[in-house]
DNA sequence: GATTAGCACTCGTTAAATATGAGTGCTAAT
DNA sequence: ATTAGCACTCATATTTAACGAGTGCTAATC
């Protein structure tokens, strides 16, 4: 157990370290006003801390630095759970507000107002329309033999595509094929259509083929709508910033691996979690973040599910005003009405 | 003017300084095979091509490198324009048309190709829809006050805003709203639709001032639909493998300009050229780009004008293998048929 | 007259040598 | 239990010297 001693010194290096970036030593801990003890004292405690793997130094003759047990132990029992700032939170819902009402355009705004509170990295994943459920199916005939597919979701989102028939199809196929789809899938999760669909095409009278052959012409294009979770990445070049990305060592793994779009979505997808979590250093288990931390969360835009957000920064991240930040954010989005 | 001498001296220095990156001494050249003069001769030829402003050394006890001028000679007489390798641009067809028939797709793809063929950073911009005409609009209720406004262009895009009235709005007078942007705005520019409209409003008769005022619900979500043409980036991370851009000084100008969407299309869109167009360095007036050649053309996909593509390398780019590459792309894309 | 061999000179690059100083751990005094 | 004192460590910065690729010029050669 660590003496109230050790907390205040701990808590001291890290906050010290996180604004530096230098390692910190005993003399310049000991000349903090909250720090009354002499340096020897401090070197005795630092010592102490550093057995225990708290923090640890870069090389003999250098001061100490946080290691990544060190970080746990200061987020886990050292960020006392913020209280969200209303006047704030307020001011950061009025911004949403201003910008749009299209839910699109609101994620940005919040990735970006994120990413500049904190200087991090930001990224949004739009609503998965996977788990949605279909609400609606129309058609609208361009020529003939094209027309534009339209799916509506329970959610009010609603995806488009342009299909294409082999030959000619009579208006009324088509028609019939549409109502068939509304009476019958409707409520069906998006992710579940195409296997529904063939379900469906299987209790069909062999008689009813010129339809089924059609509804396989829809099927094919109309599954295709997968719409991959729109993803957005705000305050890419606070990066540069960054004093542990000042080398292309590190700048190179964590820009390559942030600019795979498909690989991030399936992170951000991966990631469990439904409430503000920090995730340190090795802990993400992604070698190009091996030095950043991570801090996540679900959201909520007008009360409903929406998708994730995360920030990433370094391990030497602000974690306390991180999630702050990130509290005030998701809390804006939550209250955010998008129909009004 | 030059000899043939140096002419075959000033290939071989760009060639050589293409490839390694380092500054070419006299000795070097002398040991080329199709240089068969003494290192004292090309020694001699060098001073004049420098004084003739073709290359540079970049200090005294150091080898030549290719000026701004040189590259611009080099490019200008001694790229031949290359004749299209039918097997070559056949293959590329055949790798665009089984990736998919989306033409977005095709585009991205076609970027792709472009850059993992060249290793440098390719830029494609898809139809930019403001030159487009309208073809279609349709409506599709969604609720009593929500709604979907389908808009179909010339060229068969289509794109849809869901629109929500302040009030409930009977279904006629939605229908006679279509009715009307249908009969007079058909054929209208995509940019210029928000003008017209107003325009067609000032024509209503006051007594229509329900449908004006519906009319004008319409038009602020409509005419939101300046589709921000469609941006694709490929091989980003190629720059990593520049020697040019081994440090931060260079590497991040040039990432922060790229990750710049919105600039990003505005320059494409500004590109005046139709047909392959290079320029060297600080042509392009671009500082973050200054030292980089920025190959650009128009492109069109099946056969109709589509886009603007661009390949962008350090200004010691492989200027031949670059434009023989993009003239092979985009004629496998302009024979890329989109039905069939 | 054009080409080439020869040589002194330049200057960026690399490696080794040295100095600096922040920080530590330990011991002894308080 | 705390602190002053001191020898010791080691990354970083600075200096110095050696190196060598490449040049420009001059004089010899074809």
């Amino acid at each position: 157990m660590l003496t109230d001693r050790q907390l205040l010194i701990l808590r001291a290096i890290i906050d010290d370290y996180i604004q530096t970036a230098q390692p910190v030593g005993s003399r310049t801990l000991s000349k903090r006003d909250d720090l009354t003890f002499s340096s020897a004292t401090i070197r005795n405690d630092m010592a102490d801390l550093e057995d225990m793997g708290l923090i640890e130094k870069p090389h003999t003759s250098a001061g100490r630095i946080p290691s990544e047990v060190g970080y746990r132990y200061y987020v886990d029992h050292l960020v006392e759970m913020q209280i969200i700032d209303e006047r704030e939170t307020g001011r950061l819902e009025e911004r949403l507000k201003q910008s749009s009402k299209e839910s699109e355009i609101l994620i940005r705004q919040a990735a970006d107002l994120l990413s500049d509170l904190t200087n991090y990295t930001t990224v949004a994943l739009g609503p998965n329309s996977q788990s949605e459920r279909l609400a609606r199916v129309d058609f609208m005939p361009l020529d003939e033999r094209r027309g534009v597919v339209l799916i509506v979701t329970d959610q009010g989102h609603v995806e488009h595509r342009t299909v294409m028939f082999e030959s000619r199809v009579a208006p009324e196929v088509i028609e019939e094929t549409i109502r068939l789809l509304n009476d019958r899938l409707i409520g069906t999760a998006i992710g579940q259509l195409k296997v529904r669909i063939g379900e469906e095409v299987a209790k069909l009278q062999l008689a009813q083929r010129q339809q089924y052959e059609n509804m396989m012409q829809l099927i094919q294009s109309t599954v295709g709508i997968q719409t991959p979770s729109s993803l957005y990445l705000g305050g890419k070049k606070n990066i540069f910033n960054q004093p542990e990305f000042q080398t292309l060592d590190t700048l190179r793994p964590f820009l390559e691996w942030i600019d795979e779009q498909e690989r991030l979505t399936h992170w951000l997808e991966s990631l469990p979690n439904r409430e503000i979590y920090v995730s340190i250093g090795s802990e993400n288990g992604i070698v190009a973040l091996q030095n950043c931390s991570v801090i996540t969360s679900d959201y909520t835009l007008d009360g409903k599910t929406f998708g994730t957000i995360a920030m990433i920064g370094p391990t030497r991240m602000n974690y306390r005003h991180g999630v702050q930040m990130m509290g005030q954010i998701i809390e804006a989005l939550r209250r955010t009405k998008l129909d009004e």
